[in-house]
DNA sequence: GCTTGATTTGACCAAGTGGTCAAAGGCACG
DNA sequence: CGTGCCTTTGACCACTTGGTCAAATCAAGC
């Protein structure tokens, strides 16, 4: 399943370059209004260049949502059942609003695949990501069972935590039109402190 | 600044199909991802019989878009210092929400052009919506000034309405892949009027 | 049936697209 | 220096795409 990893120091070096281009525009334009010259460009090779690190177009799309969507669930991952419920799920809160301001980029690129259907990531929708929310969702209820948050349907909060901060990435334009080109973020991170206490703290 | 109305009946007709077939497809694809053939094949009509009605594939798109605009924020526009303030707050959550059920192609269309940077409706975001959120901020100010609701950010509100509202619509294939294709409607309905509920009531 | 304007279409085009290929350049190592 | 391999590129190709156009068809009033 691993990939054959690249051999020397200049395969190394251009491929992460290809595929740091490639999140560029992949996530400005999507896939299928990304053209290989564009990401070309931006890589600063040439198309045939390019064409002779990556197999096609699709492959670079594909191995950055493929990677992507690890990295992407880690803080998911780091909710455990170890520390107090409430702090342990805003942490969480705040794990992801940063991603959200660190990597809009990356933030897009999913947002864009899911928005047309996921067709290319539908199996690790409905086979990883629905096992690791299930888990997940299985914590939070032995948090409301114990009585340490108050009862709410633990997959609409999961829903929530991702809807709320992934916004912040994902329509950032919007969001910044609204607020008069204001940054958002420290607002954005005392109201979501605020809703979640007021939520569930017990 | 009136679009020349249609004049006969078949014209009538064949614009609104165009139309339809138009908001299926590019919610579907975005607006570089979807092909006039498309279109017109979703249309049941010719490509040149499909450009005798609009001018452009960028026609259709604009055309869907500013009319999308209008109705959109109705709910937002509903939204009135009348009433009492948590119900009517409820009120715009409950009619947003149905908006993303019954119309997410609607969500989906919109999603994809902020997503991409708005470049077609960067004005409106910057005018008429700012403009209608700051009203509508000032109503909220109000409510929490005389105590009618607790004190939160006006514009986070408003955000955090829109974020979990349409997520239900533009991420509908991830939340059901990880529900196992369960309705999540009813489930969110309920969820969110607790969550503001929590959030909001004094 | 005839005329006139609205509607429809097959054939076509120029530009853009993803991708190929043979040949040329570069580079490390004997 | 020379040899073998990695890297880069200009030229090219098949296909898709948005859009045009002249000619054909249709519909309604006379």
């Amino acid at each position: 399943m691993t990939k054959s990893a690249p051999r020397t120091r200049i395969q190394e070096k251009n491929r992460s370059t290809i595929l740091e281009a490639g999140l560029d525009v992949f996530s400005q334009f999507g896939f299928r209004g990304s053209t290989v010259d564009q990401i070309a460009e931006a890589a600063g090779l040439s198309k045939p260049n390019l064409l002779y690190y990556f197999p096609s177009k699709e492959a670079i799309y594909l191995e950055l949502l493929n990677s992507l969507l690890d990295t992407w669930l880690d803080p998911l991952r780091a909710l455990n059942d170890d520390g107090k419920a409430l702090p342990e799920i805003l942490d969480y809160v705040r794990r992801k609003l940063a991603m959200a301001r660190d990597f809009p980029r990356e933030s897009r690129l999913f947002a864009g695949e899911i928005l047309q259907g996921a067709p290319r990531i539908e199996d690790a929708l409905k086979g990883d990501l629905k096992t690791l929310v299930d888990e997940k969702a299985e914590v939070i209820r032995h948090w409301i069972a114990a009585g340490k948050i108050k009862e709410v349907d633990p997959y609409h909060l999961i829903f929530s935590i991702w809807a709320l901060t992934q916004h912040y990435a994902d329509f950032d334009t919007q969001v910044r039109a609204v607020l008069g080109g204001q940054d958002p973020f420290p607002g954005a991170e005392h109201y979501l402190e605020q809703l979640f206490t007021s939520l569930l703290k017990p």
